[in-house]
DNA sequence: ACGTTGCGCCTTTTT
DNA sequence: GGCGCAACGT
């Protein structure tokens, strides 16, 4: 990265009087201009660390961000800014404000599996656990929470019986979610959106704390977000956020990337400034991204460029199958390695789907290859995980009814569903949690004998131990705790093979292993509640990986391509290319080619120096074999730039000679200059 | 309450 | 082809 900011990077920089929208285009150093503008914001404009706010979508850039920006500050400084992600200030805003909100600081958050579950009990009786409805009103609630409206808006305006169904859903999981004294991932940002817009004493208290707010990767942010954003900054309109439209690959997830546009129309003082020199990519690569992305339709027209190396022709291979794909791929990486001198890191296989991921590993594990696959089954969806995570929950917070419910007979206590169902009835009509009807005397009267006595025993033994986490020595009570509930034996129990049990406990010990570190650091020793902010800080994924830093070797990267935004690659791969798969046949039916498009421009410029696009002709999938097309995307590469082979039929051997006696003498011509 | 079989599904997944 | 879930059987 340049270390001197090109002109536009300044004009992004020095502009602090306007509301600005930096289009960044991929590799043209945003997480840089950032950086330079909260130092500058701080050093030359007299701005606290403390009122500068910089959001992203992930932890991982967030602590990106404040590293560079302690950098150029220095620690004291850097360590005051407000650098996170937008979950983690919604969750602090919810947390200072919690009397306005009329929560309980000890909330639970609920994470996606955990909401998927609760939906599932509140529709028992209608949709009869039917996985695909649960999934789309988990969608239509999402919409509602996006537009910030509440069941009550929800149900005024439900048009047809379905919607009307769906919104009284929606008002029993809200109910349902309060009286866990828990919050979802949506809640995060909802909460405070709708507490700074109809409560004007606390957004003016908080516009006051926070003087200026950056915006990482805008085009992501969803309406709620958004909200947030607009509440935040006021009429003042302080405020930088840096975003592209053409690297937009999750609308799926609710990302509304025409908040891009409405910044316009909100706010019409707001500057442009676009960042088009790509520091990244081969003039060709970004030629041949450009030429793809133009079929896409653009509010914001931009143009990268680069002062690169014309750089290698892109290849496009055809094989025969995906074994022969993979095959090709990897003796390729095998080769370049050994011409090049490279590191297997330099490469990255790019895909669009998991699933894809599988043949690679075969053929890389052959050729005895390091590679670090990304993405599958995330650490925090483990089951032992979970359950976990669900102990710690009850134990911060007693009125968590999933978690109760999850492992009140994990590992097994002869609480079974009959019991737990009986709990929930009595706790229902008491208005309290399970936990703590399981301690009332009057339970009796719905649940007797052995279910009582087990249920009075687990609460007993969760309440014991929640008491003695409010002192100091909480990782020792809480490994004395797991070893109590011989929950190893439990894993030895419940896994099919010893080494898989195992394998779990081991990612058990790992998590009690990042408690005990977490527990440690500065900030959360000041707090008052230790447990409930490891826990949460966990639940919101966000920890120190020093391990898996330091773990980071010499391994080929092999990635989908949502997971591979941000990061760049000397040469890359894109596997697949082939109708159906990329663009992918769910959107090629919903008619959403132009975020597939997206996703490809997205891998094209992940590469730096060498690119090559590979597609079957034939590729098993769903047991059966089934013959594939070329991606139109290919088409809509310049064909001039490309080493497409079999595009044209077979090619001659004389051909082929001129071809790469082409090639030679445009090399020499660049070096010659 | 637990194990087994059989059926149906199958994109991506920042927090 | 493989996984998760549900229904069925013991």
């Amino acid at each position: 990265m340049a270390y001197k900011l090109n002109p536009q990077q300044q004009l992004a920089v020095k502009n602090i009087s306007d509301p600005l929208l930096v289009l960044a285009g991929a590799g043209s150093g945003k997480t840089s201009v950032i950086a330079h503008k909260i130092t500058y914001l701080v050093k030359s404009c007299g701005f606290e660390p403390s009122q500068v706010a910089a959001v992203t979508f992930t932890n991982k850039s967030a602590k990106e961000m404040r590293a560079r920006a302690i950098q150029m500050l220095g620690k004291t400084a850097g360590e005051k800014l407000r650098v996170s992600t937008f979950h983690t200030l919604g969750l602090n805003i919810i947390r200072e404000e919690a009397q306005a909100l009329g929560m309980r600081k000890n909330f639970s958050i609920f994470d996606d599996q955990d909401c998927m579950a609760l939906l599932k009990e509140l529709t028992e009786r209608e949709l009869q656990s039917d996985k695909k409805a649960i999934y789309q009103l988990q969608e239509v609630l999402g919409a509602w929470k996006n537009k910030l409206f509440t069941p009550e808006q929800a149900i005024a305006q439900a048009d047809g019986q379905n919607e009307l169904y769906a919104a009284k859903v929606y008002k029993r999981y809200v109910r349902h979610l309060k009286a866990c004294n828990a919050v979802d991932f949506d809640d995060l940002i909802l909460l405070p959106a709708l507490l700074f817009k109809n409560n004007t004493e606390v957004r003016h208290r908080w516009q006051g704390k926070i003087r200026y707010l950056l915006v990482d990767e805008y085009q992501d942010t969803n309406g709620a977000q958004y909200e947030l954003v607009k509440q935040l900054v006021g009429p003042e309109a302080k405020f930088t956020v840096v975003g592209d439209d053409d690297q937009s690959i999750y609308s799926w997830r609710g990302a509304n990337p025409e908040n891009l546009e409405l910044l316009k129309k909100d706010f019409p003082t707001l500057e442009v400034v676009k960042l088009e020199q790509n520091y990244r990519c081969s003039k060709r690569v970004l030629k041949a991204a450009n030429s793809l992305i133009d079929n896409n339709p653009h509010v914001f027209k931009k143009r990268l460029w680069s002062d690169l190396s014309y750089g290698e022709p892109i290849r496009v291979v055809e094989t025969g199958n995906e074994e022969k794909e993979s095959r090709m791929v990897v003796s390729d990486i095998s080769a370049r390695k050994l011409t090049e001198n490279a590191n297997y890191s330099d490469f990255a296989i790019l895909y669009r789907g998991n699933f894809q991921a599988r043949i690679f590993e075969k053929t890389l594990m052959e050729f005895k290859i390091p590679y670090r696959i990304s993405g599958g089954q995330s650490f925090f969806a483990r089951a032992e995980i979970r359950d976990i995570m669900a102990y710690l929950r009850l134990l911060v917070n007693p009125t968590d009814d999933a978690a109760f419910i999850r492992i009140a007979n994990v590992p097994r206590r002869e609480i079974g569903a009959m019991s737990l169902e009986r709990l929930g009835n009595y706790a229902r009509e008491r208005h309290i949690s399970m936990l703590e009807a399981s301690q009332e005397m009057g339970l009796g009267s719905h649940l007797k004998g052995k279910g009582l006595s087990a249920v009075q025993r687990f609460a007993n033994m969760i309440r014991n131990t929640a008491s003695d986490c409010q002192g100091d020595a909480i990782a020792d009570v809480l490994k004395t705790f797991i070893k109590a509930l011989s929950y190893d034996s439990w894993l030895i129990e419940s896994s099919s093979t010893p080494a898989a049990a195992e394998y779990r406990w081991k990612n058990v010990q790992e998590l009690l292993s990042w408690i005990e570190g977490m527990l440690k650091e500065t900030n959360i020793e000041q707090e008052s509640d230790k447990l409930g902010a490891v826990v949460t800080r966990l639940v919101l994924r966000d920890r120190q990986e020093k391990d898996k830093d330091d773990a980071e070797g010499n391994e080929v990267q092999l990635l989908t391509l949502h997971a591979a935004k941000g990061l760049e690659f000397p040469h890359v791969y894109l596997v697949g290319m082939e109708e159906e798969l990329m663009p992918h046949k769910s959107a090629i039916e919903e008619d959403n080619i132009d975020e597939e498009r997206r996703l490809c421009y997205v891998g094209i410029t992940r590469a730096k120096a060498t690119l090559t696009l590979t597609f079957a002709k034939e590729r098993k999938r769903f047991g059966s074999q089934i013959s594939c097309k070329a991606s139109r995307f290919l088409d809509e590469l310049p064909m001039d730039d490309l080493d497409w082979p079999s595009k044209q039929g077979p090619v001659s051997e004389d051909e082929r000679r001129d071809r790469g006696r082409a090639h030679l003498a445009k090399l020499k011509e660049m070096l010659n200059r």
